[in-house]
RNA sequence: GGCGACAUAGCCAAGUGGUAAGGCGCGGGUCUGCAACACCCUUAUCGCCGGUUCAAAUCCGGCUGUCGCCUCCA
């Protein structure tokens, strides 16, 4: 909407337990449309919420004998680990559901003050769906399929709608209930006027992307829409994106199934970068399966990476030329257009993150057959420095720290080679098992001997 | 019942009209004292049936299978 600028909105946990895997999928892919964003220039207002007050989370509550806010705070702390785990950056803002109840009265004010909610006697307010003509133009419903699929059970409160597709914009507040005061009772805000609350606070009454998971098209997203528009008189968002569900063994996960993983519980076994890779290596409209296979697999392609990347860094360390030659600087432009050049293509085709890996892949062979000792510095770096702009898109780190080994690792190293240099091979390996136990491997490239943490 | 999505090699996964990217894994080989890394070679005619077209994984129809959503549930 404005040049140069994008304001996006991603709908964030309701944190009531640590995050898990599904919960992951969003955070990573919608991380990586803001990074290509940034890439391509883009200052991005990115706003992606934490719902903190809910039933789960009372429930929660309750269960330990604590506040609603005790839990929430507790979460969102534990959430914002695994976002830094997994390289997702920090939104521009986080807004907390219960620092905005003003601003949600506020909506739901003028929204009554319009005619398209009604507060009822117990001082629930519900939004009057059939006023909204275009109800249902984003899950592509009409009110009639709804009618027809209507289900027959119905929730309690139903008899004082005036129709049954009226959703809850503000309920009044239970016992033991986290509540504010408002005109029409004591209570809570709905769920969905919260997301258009802090959209429109933080990014305004129109914005360009907003994006959650496909589960949140009906009626979360649906209701967004009919509360904004209707309040604020104009288009919401531009575009929706949604991402499709992570499930385990083709079922979606759940904890009744037993088949349900925390991020925290996967970064106990896994670098969270390989989690990351995982869920770029599909589309983000497909459903994704999750699997032990599926992450060692994920885990060997992304060491390819990570292989090519250090054996670059140690190229340019080590290289003899420094200046890069005539030939060399027309070659760089070359491999610049052509990976770079699909890499763009593809994560402009809808965020193809899939195709735009093959593009690293295929850098990588690149570096691994035409990258050498001859070589100049600079054109290994030349070369490096596309692949890292690539990962650093994807989100995927490559760099390692420079780390150094203690005296006593460094001796057993030496000590090994000059027992290889002596052709005393059973001391050499003896030596390579003890550093493994430690956790370090070793590899006697053609460079000479390189160490990385198991 | 209503609405919608998907079906490509052992596995994951790109590819929406011109004769199947990439990765993992398997097997063979080169390099290495060995191992690892890397490299080379090898691994598919795209769920089934029919149609449109000079040409289809890609378009149309039918069938089969899997999955998602259907109002206080994130």
């Amino acid at each position: 909407m404005e040049e140069g600028k994008v304001r996006m909105y991603v709908c964030g946990p309701t944190v009531y337990n640590l995050i898990h895997i599904g919960n992951a999928r969003p955070m990573i892919v919608f991380d990586t449309v803001r990074r290509y964003l940034e890439y391509k220039g883009y200052e991005v207002n990115y706003v992606s919420n934490f719902t903190d007050v809910d039933d789960k989370i009372i429930a929660k509550a309750n269960e330990e004998g604590v506040s609603a806010e005790e839990i929430s705070k507790r979460y969102i702390e534990e959430c914002k680990k695994d976002m830094a785990a997994m390289n997702v950056k920090p939104a521009t803002t986080h807004p907390l559901a219960t620092e905005e109840i003003g601003g949600m009265i506020e909506m739901i004010q003028t929204l009554i003050d319009k005619g398209y909610a009604y507060p009822v006697a117990d001082g629930t307010v519900y939004f009057r769906v059939k006023k909204f003509s275009e109800y249902g133009k984003l899950s592509h419903k009409n009110l009639e399929d709804l009618q027809s699929g209507f289900r027959a059970l119905q929730v309690s409160g139903e008899e004082q709608k005036e129709d049954p597709l009226d959703f809850v914009l503000w309920k009044p507040k239970k016992e033991g209930e986290p509540a504010w005061p408002s005109p029409w009772c004591e209570g809570r805000p709905g769920w969905h006027i919260e997301c258009s609350e802090m959209s429109k606070k933080y990014l305004g009454e129109e914005i360009d992307i907003h994006a959650g998971g496909e589960d949140l098209i009906f009626p979360h997203h649906e209701n967004e829409i009919a509360q904004s528009e209707c309040c604020n008189g104009k288009q919401f968002a531009r575009y929706w994106m949604h991402n499709a569900f992570l499930n385990i063994d083709n079922k979606k996960m759940s904890k009744s199934l037993g088949n349900f993983f925390t991020v925290r519980e996967i970064g106990e076994q896994y670098d969270l970068q390989v989690l990351r890779f995982f869920m770029l290596n599909a589309h983000y409209r497909s459903p994704l399966n999750f699997s032990r296979d599926l992450m060692e697999a994920s885990r060997n392609s992304l060491e390819r990476i990570c292989n090519g990347a250090q054996r670059l860094q140690f190229l340019e360390k080590n290289a003899v030329a420094v200046d890069m030659t005539a030939a060399e600087s027309e070659e760089l432009q070359k491999i610049k257009n052509t990976y770079i050049g699909k890499f763009e293509e593809a994560m402009e085709d809808d965020f193809n993150t899939a195709d735009a890996i093959a593009a690293v892949f295929e850098l990588v062979k690149y570096a691994n057959t035409q990258v050498n000792e001859e070589s100049s510095g600079a054109y290994v770096h030349g070369v490096y420095g596309i692949l890292k702009q690539m990962c650093d898109v994807l989100g995927l780190i490559i760099e390692k720290e420079e780390e150094l080994l203690d005296e006593d690792v460094e001796n057993l190293i030496a000590e090994r080679q000059a027992a290889r240099k002596a052709k005393n091979f059973a001391r050499a390996d003896e030596i390579r098992d003890q550093l493994s136990d430690m956790g370090i491997i070793l590899e006697d490239t053609r460079e000479g001997v390189k160490w990385k943490r198991a």
